[in-house]
DNA sequence: TCTGGGGTCCTAGGACCC
DNA sequence: TCTGGGGTCCTAGGACCC
């Protein structure tokens, strides 16, 4: 049996650990320059706000019902799920983070349905008393199967956050009121096929022909198809090296000055290369793009060029160079530059990398001076040295309106008690 | 006025090989 | 008229996830 363990409201639930005032409180978190709403209290949901609408959108409710927004503060967000890692790592041997705010624990030590229960019940106290986030279990024999379990221990109270699909009429009983769209691995596009198909439940299509599923949605649908009758299937290692990795942002206010944007693009790309370093690995190549917004119904030209470099690189200095070069000759006067960002791919191992015969640059060199660069900004703080060309002018390019404190990660920002 | 950010995997088709 | 058969690798785009 696996267990998946699923945060719930992470964001808001996140926020609500130093403001206990806001238990009760309606509270949205909302992505970069406040735009969107991308977590939301049980009391917002109630109030029909959806997952993704524009912050702008939902005013006049923010007015009429007192909702609390916050920007959002990944620091902490991120710093809260390590330390809830942290303790459900100690339940199982094979621990399975999905997600920011979700794991999977291999429970198979666990023979009776009593005791997973039990565990369950005991993990979900120890995140609550020592976080201070509550969380919804789901135990089932499939990944699949917990997320539904998950769900409805999320939404019914009567479970006391732990809910197990542990017999053959529990599984259909569960399938039979759970909508197809709702299902892990079916999107937009599946469902609609599937509603076509009639069927309307995640049992109606579990109990459709194996082939019918491998027709109708190839292999990710035949593995849902899987799961959900019982077979365990869906893998969700995590992957030892990203793959690929992006640093792009939307900008509060349109950019129309080149500099500018060479400088906040060159925050990217070194923010990027930072991450690159931090999991050992290099890169082949990097996209950068820069475009106006998506919702300008005018083709505006748009920045965007992979760049291929001769020898896996992650070194900011040489990244910065070809950056530059991209951006200084794709750069259009009359365009107004709204998002911007780098995708770094084509990574592996820093340890691989081959010598190229024909090398002009001194990498041992300009990996020496990397590394202590590295060194001086781990100790003193983030760029403490850097590139030139980052950022020196004042213009603020990011909205953050109701940032809380860094409370848990930043000295700076340390809760402070005046008794 | 205002509309996020970061990922993974699969598939089909093209280029290329013998 | 008729134009093989089998394979690999890469890439772009789609679908999905949080």
């Amino acid at each position: 049996m696996f267990a998946l363990a699923d945060c719930n409201n992470f964001f808001v639930s996140c926020e609500r650990v130093f403001r206990p005032d806001l238990r009760d409180k309606p509270v949205v978190v909302l992505s970069g320059n406040d735009g969107c709403v991308v977590a939301r209290s049980n009391e917002v949901k109630r109030l029909g706000i959806k997952m993704g609408v524009p912050f702008y959108q939902i005013q006049n409710e923010v007015r009429k019902y007192g909702i609390v927004h916050f920007s959002s503060n990944f620091a902490l967000y991120g710093d809260l799920s390590s330390r809830i890692m942290r303790i459900l790592s100690r339940y199982t041997d094979d621990l399975m983070q999905y997600s920011i705010d979700e794991a999977f624990l291999d429970m198979s030590h666990l023979t009776s349905s009593e005791e997973l229960i039990r565990t369950c019940r005991a993990i979900r106290e120890e995140v609550l008393r020592g976080i201070g986030v509550p969380l919804s279990l789901g135990i089932a024999p499939t990944k699949t199967l917990c997320k539904v379990a998950a769900d409805f221990a999320k939404h019914y109270e009567k479970y006391y956050g732990v809910c197990i699909i542990d017999s053959e009429e529990k599984r259909r009983k569960a399938l039979a009121l759970y909508p197809i769209e709702e299902v892990w691995g079916i999107g937009r596009q599946s469902a609609a096929k599937l509603h076509q198909a009639g069927i309307k439940t995640a049992l109606d299509f579990a109990e459709h022909s194996e082939l019918f599923a491998r027709n109708l949605l190839h292999k990710a649908g035949w593995e849902v198809w899987r799961e959900l009758n019982g077979d365990a299937c869906v893998e969700t290692r995590e992957q030892p090296m990203k793959q690929t990795i992006t640093y792009s942002r939307t900008f509060a206010h349109p950019v129309t000055e080149r500099a500018l944007l060479e400088q906040a693009m060159s925050e990217f790309c070194a923010n990027a290369a930072l991450k690159l370093r931090k999991q050992h690995s290099v890169c082949r190549q990097m996209v950068v793009f820069a475009h106006a917004s998506r919702f300008n119904n005018e083709d505006l030209p748009a920045i965007s060029q992979t760049v291929t470099f001769v020898q896996p690189v992650a070194n900011t200095g040489e990244m910065l160079e070809r950056l530059l070069q991209v951006v200084r000759s794709g750069w259009q006067d009359n365009v107004p530059y709204k998002r911007a960002g780098v995708i770094l791919m084509g990574i592996e191992p820093a340890a691989n990398t081959q010598l190229q015969l024909f090398d002009e640059r001194n990498r041992e060199r300009d990996n020496r001076l990397q590394q202590a660069i590295d060194k001086v900004n781990a100790h003193f703080g983030k760029n403490t040295v850097r590139q030139a060309v980052f950022m020196q002018g004042k213009q603020k390019l990011y909205e953050v309106g109701q940032k809380s404190p860094e409370y848990t990660t930043n000295f700076r920002e340390i809760m402070t008690l005046h008794v």
